[in-house]
DNA sequence: AATGCGTCTGTGAACGTTCACAGTGAATGT
DNA sequence: ACATTCACTGTGAACGTTCACAGACGCATT
């Protein structure tokens, strides 16, 4: 209707009270007669009027804004962190203010982060799986503000949460030493993501416990395009492995293809495992086993610690783990004898 | 360091200007001697002085920030579009508020929407590619703010930005009737998509202008899962084809197994045919044919179409289509004869 | 010597809200 | 009858910035 936007002034003198009544009523704090509400919610609705979060911030110096700075959403998990964050912000009565880094250089990190400090933001979500980036670094610019790390970086002085990568690893290594596999070859994920170090850890750590050790690990970097690379790669330079283990399932989606172009088939000849759980593994040829981690506990839990910071910025910053699952599927089989 | 973020006001009495010629600095505006800027520089970096958005927002009446609202992230096509849009619009110097609708109701639309408009959002970027999503219910709520919605909708009142899938779906029945197949099964997307209705309209034009129709036609929802389910339902009921068109390739993921445990071969027996082009479809088994989306192109475009219209409100809304391409891979063939 | 203009700087008010406080009645207790 | 409390309402200042204006100074033009 009206050119500008109704204030709280206009509302008060709509209804002939004080602006300070109508703050009081639109922040449902109590004292005021339920005759008086009842008028100023009826002019509040007829004006249109909604408060402005600009003044609100200024006034209050809190934004009700979380800042959330992505990296590699591009990816299933992180995609899938993100979503399910910002769900559980939203229904905690925060607003997201999102900042995507395109790469992983510090720089641009910086940059990032100096965008979202620039809004009063109450707390910070980092969903920057790497290890390049140092928390004490993004804590040298950001302060003392609240923040939570997705993705557990070990020994990180800042509250974090995440899936417990290494155990994720560790499953894997079980189930096929429990198959009968021993020669054993990984394609594991980008060496600056610290999930993928950690499933690597966990990964060789428990087959180490068992007298062995993978029989070759390249590194990949997430996409199927690598995994398809790696596994050519793999299989000319003469390994010989009856199992392969991908730190992701769209590079088992490229291993998947390049196994098949060798003739060898799966999982009779060569048992294959993928991590993620993507909504496409049960489809694949064939389906997939893999690991399933529970992004919506992430993002639950992520908000969760969040808030808890918020209120209680003091106090030791605690490191959440979300226990992984192993989905058993048909890309793995015993070993034949 | 100190407690409080320096102000404006802090800068200029640390190098004793006044607080008005320190702003200036910040603003890039003429009319300050060089050897001031250069003091007043120094302070703003020694003290660590940022802007407050909030204050800047309340006193320019305008905030910086762009509302984006997204439905259905989980897929491919709007997560890219989004990743995109998101980096379009931080190159033109714009913040991004970021509300996700977990559902198609309009409730939790319009809820989704007032929480953008709390914000003194500059301008609007609708992700939401639901057919019931009237943007005239939108301009209701949102009144003459600028906005973009990413899709085309068919003679909507809204400036908008999409690829032209009715092009799309043209293209792929081009290219299966160029191949000689003449019994053509569709499995298209969820109804109130409108990528997905225009798709398959274009598909279906196609193929009667050359005087045919699809076989059958079974609507999806995009996952694997359901395409696989509904390549089942087709063959359990004896549908006669010679070509799979899935209006996206997850769908094709799907299909692609429930014709592989039919004993169908692709593509000798049956020729498959996706939409998208996910980094995965060139690992699939075989090589998915596909069509492609440039998605930056659409994000870039779409912010370009908004900051236009924020500049200049009135004026014809445009609409503008990106082209799609087919990309031939191996999981189509000629028909046998 | 007076006038004008361009460059640079400062002042006061405004943006729309919250916070701290002060005030007004009416009901209650002594 | 008077103080005390409680429920409710209003006032002034502040948050940190931008905008519109006005002032001061130097230099060229008349």
């Amino acid at each position: 209707m009206s050119d500008r936007r109704a204030t709280l002034h206009d509302v008060a003198r709509y209804c002939s009270v004080s602006y300070q009544t109508v703050s009081r009523v639109v922040n449902h704090h109590p004292y005021v007669a339920e005759e008086t509400r009842e008028r100023v919610l009826k002019a509040i609705e007829e004006l249109g009027y909604r408060p402005n979060r600009a003044a609100q911030s200024l006034a209050a110096n809190r934004s009700h804004v979380l800042g959330m700075l992505t990296f590699g959403i591009e990816n299933y998990g992180p995609a899938q962190v993100m979503i399910h964050t910002e769900q559980a912000a939203r229904a905690a009565g925060y607003d997201l203010i999102f900042v995507h880094t395109p790469d992983s250089h510090i720089e641009s990190l910086r940059a990032a982060l100096k965008r979202l400090l620039h809004w009063q933001v109450d707390g910070l979500i980092l969903i920057t799986p790497l290890t390049n980036i140092s928390l004490d670094d993004v804590r040298s610019l950001s302060g003392d503000y609240p923040m939570v790390q997705i993705g557990i970086e070990r020994g990180a002085s800042v509250p974090s949460v995440g899936v417990n990568q290494q155990r994720g690893g560790e499953l894997v290594a079980d189930y096929l030493l429990a198959l009968g596999h021993e020669q054993i070859a990984e394609i594991a994920g980008p060496d600056d993501w610290f999930d993928a170090a950690e499933r690597h850890h966990g990964f060789g750590a428990q087959l180490a416990r068992a007298n062995t050790a993978p029989t070759a690990t390249i590194h990949g970097d997430w996409s199927a395009r690598s995994g398809y690379e790696a596994t050519t790669n793999l299989l000319a330079s003469g390994a010989r492995f009856s199992a392969l283990f991908c730190a992701n399932d769209q590079m088992a989606v490229g291993a998947l293809q390049a196994l098949n172009k060798a003739g060898r088939r799966i999982p009779e000849d060569i048992s294959l495992i993928g991590f993620d759980d993507i909504p496409e593994a049960a489809y694949l040829i064939p389906p997939l086993t893999t690991v399933r981690q529970d992004f919506a506990a992430v993002g639950q839990q992520g908000i969760a610690g969040l808030l808890q910071r918020i209120a209680e910025p003091d106090g030791e910053p605690q490191q959440i783990h979300i226990e992984p699952t192993l989905i058993e599927r048909q890309s793995t089989a015993p070993r034949k004898p």
